[in-house]
DNA sequence: TCGGCATAGGAAATTACGTCA
DNA sequence: AATGACGTAATTTCCTATGCC
């Protein structure tokens, strides 16, 4: 059970305060007023106090003593405590007054949580506004039926914890829109790998193919490649019947210049993805197109970073 | 108009207390 | 009963905006 509410009229049982609770405790808490209570009269299950405030006559409350709890005389707040943790001997005041019985002293910084139901309705204001006008703090004072600076040190403190959230909720986001990226970075970076070898595979098969076409040699050719074939296969997927020798895509153009293919596709820092744009190293024609598709599925926010498809492909593939 | 001062309010950091496992 | 973790009320410090002289 929460202890310590202020002004929650579900713990008070009092008649007393039941139907004049409202304007009773609104007197308490006008501004600039300077009230002050004194215990007149104390036995086994009544409390007698006295409250004299600016602009009114002095009143008597009369509070059940296993009800209540004064936490803040000097600030005019009356707490209510639920009966079960309440007794006569937690009774405390810090009040100003120090005609107190010194029985009912407790430090100053003793703090009291809010009720549930103060924090209910703070919370809605919050909702509706989160920084506090002074008029608006008064007016949420006197209907919370607290302080108006607990009020500004409630918002205070509830703006600070909403900014934290907020940030926790960001972090969280970037967080896995950052690792969705490593990952789509690592699996493109394996399909790198495993394209380079294909092209290095079918490179290698263009220059014996040339090179048997200059010797006028056929058959040495088909020997080779046929050698050579059976030892790559097995390291080549199934895309490298694309670019099959007899593909337009490998044939059109210049001859392929197997000794420099390799270091274009090398990895550079993981988190960099920017390659210096190098022409001298390899003509565009010379590579296999590679179409941007297959970066369609990559998802806004994540690996792609809201940029263009087609841009993102430079990131990785200097042509 | 400008500068100095007082004041109020907010943000951030910190402290202190209450609660719970 | 003691203890540490956690949430939160409250305090402190610093900064900025505003009004007044």
């Amino acid at each position: 059970m929460e202890g310590g509410g202020v002004f929650d009229d579900s713990h008070m049982p009092n008649l007393v305060l039941k139907s004049e609770s409202s304007e009773v405790l609104d007197s308490l808490w006008v501004p600039n007023s300077s009230p002050s209570f004194q215990v007149s009269f104390f036995d086994e299950c009544k409390l007698y106090i006295h409250c004299s405030n600016i602009g009114n006559p002095m009143m008597t409350l009369l509070f059940d003593v296993g009800f209540i709890n004064i936490t803040q005389g000097c600030a005019s707040m009356v707490s209510f405590e639920d009966a079960v943790n309440t007794t006569t001997n937690n009774m405390k005041s810090e009040n100003c007054n120090e005609d107190f019985d010194p029985g009912f002293h407790q430090p100053a910084d003793k703090k009291r949580r809010l009720s549930h139901d103060q924090v209910k309705f703070l919370e809605k204001s919050f909702e509706v506004e989160n920084k506090l006008e002074p008029e608006r703090k008064i007016q949420l004072a006197k209907e919370v039926g607290l302080q108006p600076r607990q009020v500004a040190i409630w918002f205070q403190n509830r703006r600070a914890r909403y900014k934290t959230k907020v940030l926790e909720k960001e972090y969280t986001a970037l967080k896995a829109s950052y690792d969705k990226l490593r990952s789509d970075y690592d699996s493109l970076f394996k399909d790198n790998d495993k394209m380079r070898n294909e092209v290095n595979l079918l490179t290698e098969k263009l220059v014996m193919r040339e090179k048997g076409k200059k010797g006028g040699d056929s058959e040495a050719e088909k020997s080779a490649v046929g050698a050579a074939a059976p030892a790559t296969e097995a390291a080549s997927s199934a895309k490298s019947d694309v670019f099959d020798s007899d593909s337009p895509h490998c044939t059109e153009g210049a001859a392929l210049e197997p000794a420099d293919s390799s270091h274009v596709f090398e990895r550079g820092e993981a988190s960099d993805f920017s390659q210096d744009e190098d022409d001298s190293l390899m003509p565009p024609s010379c590579f296999p197109k590679i179409q941007v598709e297959c970066y369609d599925d990559l998802q806004p926010n994540s690996c792609n970073l809201g940029f263009p498809v087609q841009d993102q492909g430079t990131w990785f593939w200097q042509y």
